[in-house]
DNA sequence: TGTAAATATTGATGCGTGTCTATGTCTCTG
DNA sequence: CAGAGACATAGACACGCATCAATATTTACA
């Protein structure tokens, strides 16, 4: 374990921002999730893969979704992944993506949460 | 009113993420909110009104939070006031922020709500 | 009215990033 | 083993953006 914040960590650990003012590194870890969800197509992505069946989608539907070409749609992902929103899985030729919902509504609480 | 969404009106209208795919027009509009808090900086400004006495923080005593320059901090003011998450009002010389908690509630549900 | 203080705006600069084409890697199948 | 298909990586380029110094604007007060 190191002693650098993942967003991951920054952002399950943390209280609401609107309860007390965040410190300086989970700023900078959480705005690193904030920010991956900040590009419109990285939204739509995120939210193509969450609202899919099972929480995955193959990277062969994404990049229909979309009028970009594929290393640009695989850059996106990678960014999410990167930032701990989604998760990679191989099988055979394809590859899915999964929303770590878990994390999502971390996320979620530090943003708008009022408990904790 | 017009036929372009804000990001306030995109952010209080739109289903979670995770239960259907956002549509492009309200991926555009949320993720400039997103955008917005996708700065390290900025979300330490973001906190540190949100979490003030009040809701609402003067621009006097956000400048001293940063070793930074005051326009710098002017900016991101700015910033977040045009991605409709802080409101501003000028008392005298002084310029007072305040969050616009309602709407942080939003964004929050569109990330990781379940309900709607 | 004139000066000082608080904040915003402008313009410049260097770095970050979204996108593309070209290419690499891996896996299945004939 | 060879070819094809799915996805990732590399490199290039144009644009966006965080930051600063300088300046403008607004308000209070002597």
């Amino acid at each position: 374990m190191s002693l650098e914040l993942t967003p991951v960590q920054a952002v399950a650990c943390c209280s609401p921002l609107t309860r007390e003012p965040v410190s300086e590194e989970v700023a900078e870890q959480v705005s690193v999730m904030l920010k991956a969800l900040g590009d419109p197509v990285r939204l739509r992505l995120m939210s193509l893969v969450a609202s899919h069946q099972g929480g995955e989608a193959c990277v062969c539907d994404l990049n229909d979704a979309f009028e970009l070409s594929q290393p640009t749609i695989s850059h996106h992902l990678k960014v999410l992944h990167e930032a701990g929103l989604l998760e990679r899985e191989k099988r055979g030729v394809w590859a899915y993506y999964r929303a770590r919902t878990e994390v999502l509504a971390n996320l979620a609480a530090v943003i708008g949460g009022s408990e904790r």
